[in-house]
DNA sequence: CCGTATCCAATAAGATACTG
DNA sequence: CAGTATCTTATTGGATACGG
């Protein structure tokens, strides 16, 4: 007597936090929509920064998500033609969660910054982190080199901006695995631990504004 | 070969948000920390006001945040002596995380917000929705009834804040089921809906200070 | 290789009954 | 009231197999 689509469990509340949690709430959801924040993915891009996700849940994920309006899956155009995911617009609107729910476990005694992170989540934790007073003090571009993946990082007016590409002409580029930003940016490694081409007295000023806030006395 | 104990599901990944999700991830634990937001409840009472957790489920939850330290266990003194549970500190300052999951999910063409909804809910909801600029055109207290329980609500310097317990002089008493203080703060429906108790004025402008935002286009 | 489907063992959740 | 105990159902993750 299943019926594995009809019986869903919900929690008949109007309080808007359930409904974001009948939506996001699910294991993999939120993170499998952070990997989608800078751009189009394929299947197993997705596998790849999602250690210990299985393939089974990756793809419920991805057709719940689709069903739900966070997802939108594409093919790109020839001679690609390969089958991407992407967030949609109001998948995207979920950043200010990721971002809160960043901000406050930066301070738990159990974040271990040292475990394995993906290229998209470092860069959208310069976007959380950044102190925005001092982003103020100079503009610039920055590229960021993961191996194939390219990203642009853009400081103006006091804001950090990133996206997939490698559009605007940088100021400095770096490159080096998601574990070595981490460490140059949160942990006082030094900036000689990256590939650093360009304006490196920028990146160093660019490393600077980010500090992990200190811990909640446990 | 099982160590129940030892083995837990974990996502291995240094992102923030995946560590908040670990803490706060699971089903249940993000509405039974909202119902402890505004102070210490009981068992049972938390029960009331999470319809469909199971005993079990809910005894698990608190044992597990007591274990995080998102939440404290204790015995009110006498002659009450009955144990309750409450927010740490640091689960208090998670209330971000709900605010902006619930300023998200409003937008969301699933939202239904004639599902039931529980007394903290709706404060915390109007702490979350308040239009900011607008309180700030004047100050008053309001004390909300719900049966046996009291909140004082506080408009100050155009912040909005709320407690538990009866304990400034309120300008103006509102009494009423929960879903009641949504259909008049959201949903048009008439003050008339509630018992009101003195600056009845007071209530009216307090309620124009909220709506819910346009949904996305779905 | 890319994406999905199928099978299975281990957990987690839900329902209900029960106890101090 | 404040949970336990027990049983049933659902979800998860791992391995493997399949079709393009």
């Amino acid at each position: 007597m299943k019926r594995p689509d009809e019986i869903k469990r919900r929690y008949d509340d109007a309080c808007g936090t359930a409904h974001a949690l009948e939506l996001l709430g699910e294991r993999w959801t939120l993170l499998v929509l952070r990997e989608l924040m800078l751009g189009p993915r394929r299947f197993s891009d997705l596998r790849e920064d999602l250690p210990g996700i299985s393939a089974r849940v990756l793809t419920q994920r991805l057709a719940e998500m689709e069903a739900k309006g966070l997802v939108v899956r594409y093919r790109l155009p020839p001679p690609a033609s390969v089958q991407v995911y992407d967030a949609s617009d109001w998948g995207r609107e979920a950043e200010p969660i990721l971002q809160t729910m960043g901000r406050w476990a930066a301070r738990s005694p159990g974040h271990d910054p040292s475990l394995p992170i993906s290229a998209v989540s470092v860069l959208l934790s310069f976007r959380t982190m950044i102190d925005g007073e001092r982003a103020g003090e100079r503009d610039g571009v920055l590229r960021f080199v993961f191996g194939e993946r390219v990203y642009t990082g853009t400081i103006a007016a006091g804001r950090f901006t990133v996206a997939a590409g490698a559009d605007a002409a940088p100021d400095v580029t770096l490159a080096g695995a998601p574990e070595q930003l981490v460490g140059v940016a949160y942990g006082g490694a030094p900036l000689e631990l990256l590939g650093v081409e360009g304006d490196a007295e920028l990146a160093r000023w660019f490393f600077s504004l980010f500090a992990l806030p200190e811990k909640v006395t446990g």
